[in-house]
DNA sequence: AATGAATGAGTATTCATTCAT
DNA sequence: TATGAATGAATACTCATTCAT
């Protein structure tokens, strides 16, 4: 009875309504099978709209990882103080990554199992991402054992545990009944003292000399 | 004068060409720009037989993934001993994994890039080994713990090898002169602490009891 | 803070702004390619002012042919004496024509390779100046044969000059370095031997009667 | 009653066809009005066909264009003995090409008005031909006159005796009762005066010196 | 066993055109 | 007078899939 009639919204608030509405069909479909189509269907309008805005379906897919990108860098990046002890950094990071992926469960979809498959574009902004993750942890764990530069074991560990994240990440989200702080807590288990050790050692190797 | 008579090659060998084709082509493009065309054209075959032999794109696909998760699966079972120390196992289990993904990186990126993404049976496939693999090695460190059943801790932390494991692969493919031996090795200077105390903390939490 | 106001600017020369717009853009890019917003952009104004002063596109794209066609008229008229011998007429036509051609090049263009080619009232425009001209050449030629009505062979040779004129139109802007006062002399040296025989043979021939 | 079952046409015969429909369409809508779906109708095939045989729009255009060059060309080719006479060589050429023009007046179309309008590959194939007409009778004209390169005036005549070629063409076809024979006599009585006392100035200049 | 010929069903993309302000 | 927002309708192009031979 009120068909909620097409008001004139601004751009910026489109552009938004938009991006959710892409990640939610992306995430749901994947990338190729996702349909310009569905996408404006759901955010409310046509799809010329869409291309007015984004251009093609891969810059529109390209916006939404970066949105969404940028979202779980925040997250935790505010959770993170970098005058902590690395344990201490580490546990709020995890809490951060953990519970992002719970909140947005589309999003961390979209992030890890589509954008990183498609090639292109989409996939470069989402290893950048990765791989400036990957230097900050390796950068965290070598500052903590008095060195300037990261070793490669160090780095070979952040890459480690970054993978990690992502399979207990994909878990948690197929597997109910699991909390984002549980997942976090055994994460740090399994992970820490092999980090822990690993910077003891690199600490001993660097008073010998 | 010579057409290049088509030979009558016996069915078993056609599928194995089509699979090698196939395992190519889906790991340059990706599942869904893959063309069938291409494959048929890389098996040096026409269309019409692929899908005489395979029935649809999806099936073929499904008999990669069938195909390239058993090869990884028995390379890694010939080198694990069941009667070894639970290091040892990990170890052997490990290089065999890394050496794997080194010699097939067409293989390694289907299965792990691609297969995962599409949903249906293709990630059912995925899905189901890489499950089996969880608990194999949940179950190792619960048995080596004095447990039955593997608890919330040994099935998380065998997660976290997993996505470990998929991690670096990934990596080393993209870096060259990293070598499947050394990944194996930081790899388990990384893992093996947290799986220890993992160990000893459940066989002293049952002594308790 | 100055957001270059929108000056109301006066409908004729508002309009006159926008046909001037449409013709660089029609002549680049053709009827068809070109785009309304293109059009708009280069005039300085927004596409629903296209609308609001032409109505539709081929409308707007009438009003140029019309506007170039007229002018064309105009320039040869203000050159032409119908006092002269019919030599001179042609000859100051001649002139005439190039120059505008050499001046207006898009206008020509757009003239002569788009309107003739779409279908619709565009074309209709063009063919009726067209013929116009024709017939007043065939008038011109068969007056000074001291006849009433044009022949058929006048009017045969008032179609092919037309055409020459056209051709080497084009030929003319293709070929820098050639001066529409040269072209114009070289087509009367082609032209002119031809239409004085035939008003020779007119005159002949109305002689016998 | 009798649906005409689909036989599988040889692929040769089958682009034949489709070029037919392709010529009967372009010149009835116009480039980029004609829609593929029509031309594979008349065709009395399924979209995808075209495509398979021709690539793409444009590339299906560029062939029909070259088809109907080549056939044009040939039409002319036969007619024209290079041992005649000048006046002989012309009236030959002009006859062959009216009397193409009158029975393939779609080719026509397409060559004259669609080709040249068009940017691109299709254009540069027309002009071409053009070109290449040009030369030939700019040679012809030349080597009449006794030169061994043509002359500026040379050229630019031919320019014109193809431009009025065009136009006459043109208006042929739009006027019924008007035969290709007439129409070609027409013509040389226009033309032929200037082109003999062209060659005949050549001749006196050259022996001045 | 093998394939050249053929298509149904879709998909991204574009563009002239119109509202609401 | 002037425009940012919005769309209906069309179109080129692709691809998995199937006949007829």
């Amino acid at each position: 009875m009120t068909p909620v009639k097409p008001k004139r919204v601004p751009r910026a608030i489109r552009e938004q309504q938009m991006l959710d509405a892409s990640v939610e069909v992306f995430a749901r479909r994947g990338y190729h099978p996702a349909g310009v189509e569905e996408i404006a269907e759901i955010a409310g309008i046509s799809k010329p709209m869409v291309y007015l805005y984004f251009g093609s379906k891969e810059e529109l897919f390209v916006a939404c990882i970066r949105r969404e990108a940028n979202r779980l860098m925040e997250m935790i990046t505010q959770l993170v103080d970098p005058q902590d002890p690395p344990k201490e950094q580490l546990w709020s990071a995890l809490r951060g990554f953990f519970s992002f992926v719970s909140d947005h469960s589309g999003a961390w979809i979209v992030l890890y199992r589509q954008a990183r498959t498609q090639g292109g574009p989409s996939a470069r902004e989402v290893d950048e991402m990765r791989r400036r993750t990957v230097e900050l942890i390796a950068a965290m764990l070598s500052q903590a054992a008095g060195m300037r530069k990261p070793g490669e074991q160090a780095v070979t560990a952040a890459h480690a545990l970054v993978g990690s994240c992502e399979s207990l990440a994909d878990w948690m989200l197929d597997t109910p009944g699991t909390s984002a702080e549980t997942t976090a807590k055994r994460l740090m288990h399994f992970a820490w003292p092999g980090l822990e050790e690993l910077m003891e050692a690199t600490r001993a190797k660097r008073a010998k000399r």
